[in-house]
DNA sequence: ATTTATGCGACCTACGTTGTCGCACCCCTA
DNA sequence: TAGGGGTGCGACAACGTAGGTCGCATAAAT
């Protein structure tokens, strides 16, 4: 097939094929998984491709310590086609700005090859005066950036493989209640990234309910021997809703009705809660009524709660009621302590 | 210089010149910008380049409509040098899930070829059982998502070239407050998206003033012919500190003391609100004392609001009574409509 | 020590690459 | 309507190179 096909392709496909630092890979592999995709070529065809075409003009390197020579790209080299364009370096920057405080860094850092090839380009293009654009695009991401728990990057590539892969793996975990490590082979069913922590939900061992573990405290991870026991109906969506990660969230949407003073009322015109949201001006006052159908979830509570006093729930009902007993807390809390405030 | 150097490279780099399906680019300017890189060639052989050989082995298309041919990639054709790894792609598809709450749809489009290619790579693992991965991995979004601005994609593409390559726009406007249309010329600044509503900072025809331009309400946008009015002593960060998108920030960080409750000293003690955070335990409950140095700015405020009743705030002091103030106000809204209440 | 696997220099041939030329076409202008 | 410049394209010949083959060197494995 494909016959004596373009060289110009098949050199595509071997850089294709060579990956990136931290892994590597040998020739007779090279030469094999070329074959498969329709390149029968000679090894010394392919040494020479290596050796002589490739390595001269990419940031290719060879670990030529051991015999069959490891081949693998420089580690922050990367090289799109088509070429990255201006908006699309602008919005890469953007989106580095804010995943920098969602994901662990090691995650983020999975991508930085794309970030640094946006700001190099932008670089290139405004050479006079020293990256002007650096100074000229913020993101003001929407809550408080909790900083992100770290993550060994080890851990990330093994146990995203292992979860696509449908693989087990064997980790040593640091439980949170005991401090102590226990090893155990984890069955991966699915991975979530909440707020800044990445949580991958598993069944342990023998047992077949799910259970959840934090990224950041699996030590080690690798690829375990024992055979991937399938679990079956679970659904990802529905455990979620179910409150798993504290978000209990009714099935249905409910309508929210309130009175938002003047620049919750601006904020939301630009930015509104729903597609269905409605604002309409109340006469007594600037300020609006608001209408909206939004998830019966804890985000949405949230979001009315750091609007304080800035919105007043009408409805749903119980919504009002928690918001009310929720500030006579408060109060009750600022009550009390009136003594410990005199000290700061 | 460089000779004839290999065909490869010239084959590469000519790739990286053709744009993407909206823009394109004509034989001749393909040439010329080939020369510029040192690559002297016949127009003959780089007609023979695009239409024999690239276009048969890569998804490139031609407007040959008019005379000099013009020369595209095909939309949502992407490929990556080393190509995407596993782990790279499952960190795509979840800064996808992030992003699409956060940037402008239009904006996020800027990088869906970067996503398609993922999810093909991850598709193309699984092939049995139809794509599992898409209900495996999920992004829980730290604060309350709001629908992003939606945007115009040439106004997009437009103004951000502008404020690179530091030049001004023609723009019309539609004015939030008088709900008529406008027309500027607006010497962009600096680009800054909050939440999810992307605003243009720029001067505005002779005046020297910045003012904020929300994107979605820029009706169209085109590169203008005036010339560029610089504005010297201009500084993004020190405009956001001031207070320009309601974020006022002191300058100074703070030190918040705080009582916890043990929901929330375990979310912190996940994901930490600032590097110099410490839990203690309180003897007489489960709460724990939190102090940290934190920013004093309104994300921190609102975040602390958005706990509620879980953090009894101690210092500062400022914060306490804005705290309590709140709550206060709070409780007045809903003692004074409680006949409101009832009709919901 | 022998075997096997790999890298590499050398050689040769077929084929691909590329400059040149001529022709056709389209658009613009006189 | 005629002419000229710009562009695309087929054909051809000369050159260069890609790639198979062979032989040898090296290193690890048996």
């Amino acid at each position: 097939m494909s016959d004596t096909r373009d060289t110009l392709f098949r050199y595509l496909t071997l850089l294709q094929l060579i990956p990136r630092h931290p892994k590597k890979m040998s020739t007779p592999i090279l030469k094999e998984k070329l074959a498969e995709r329709g390149f029968n070529i000679d090894t010394r065809s392919l040494q020479r491709d290596l050796s002589q075409k490739l390595s001269t003009q990419f940031p290719i390197g060879c670990d030529d310590s051991q015999k069959p020579y490891q081949w693998y790209f420089d580690r922050d080299f990367q090289c799109q086609l088509p070429a990255l364009d201006v908006p699309s370096a602008l919005t890469l920057v953007l989106a580095e700005e804010y995943l920098k405080g969602l994901l662990p860094p090691v995650v983020v850092g999975q991508l930085s090859p794309h970030f640094t090839d946006a700001r190099r380009l932008l670089d290139e293009m405004n050479s006079n005066g020293l990256s002007q654009w650096a100074r000229k695009v913020r993101a003001i991401p929407n809550g408080k950036a909790l900083i992100p728990a770290a993550l060994n990057e080890m851990t990330w590539q093994i146990v995203s493989q292992a979860l696509l892969e449908q693989k087990p793996v064997d980790v040593v975990y640091l439980s949170r209640t005991s401090k102590t490590k226990k090893h155990f082979t984890l069955h991966p069913q699915g991975l979530v990234s909440r707020h800044s922590v990445t949580y991958l939900l598993a069944t342990v061992d023998d047992y077949d309910d799910i259970r959840q573990f934090a990224m950041h405290r699996i030590e080690t991870a690798a690829l375990s021997k024992a055979t991937w026991r399938p679990l079956h109906g679970f659904d990802l969506d529905n455990y979620i809703a179910g409150g798993a990660f504290g978000y209990l969230q009714g099935k249905a949407p409910v309508t929210l009705v309130a009175h938002v003073a003047p620049q919750v009322a601006w904020l939301l015109s630009e930015t509104p809660l729903s597609e269905t949201q409605r604002l309409t001006p109340l006469s007594d006052s600037n300020w609006q009524q608001l209408e909206a159908e939004v998830p019966d979830d804890q985000q949405t509570l949230w979001w009315l709660m750091a609007m304080g006093a800035n919105v007043n729930v009408l409805g749903p009902t119980t919504w009002r009621e928690t918001l009310k007993a929720n500030a006579e807390q408060v109060l009750a809390h600022y009550q009390s302590t009136l003594v410990a405030q005199r000290t700061y």
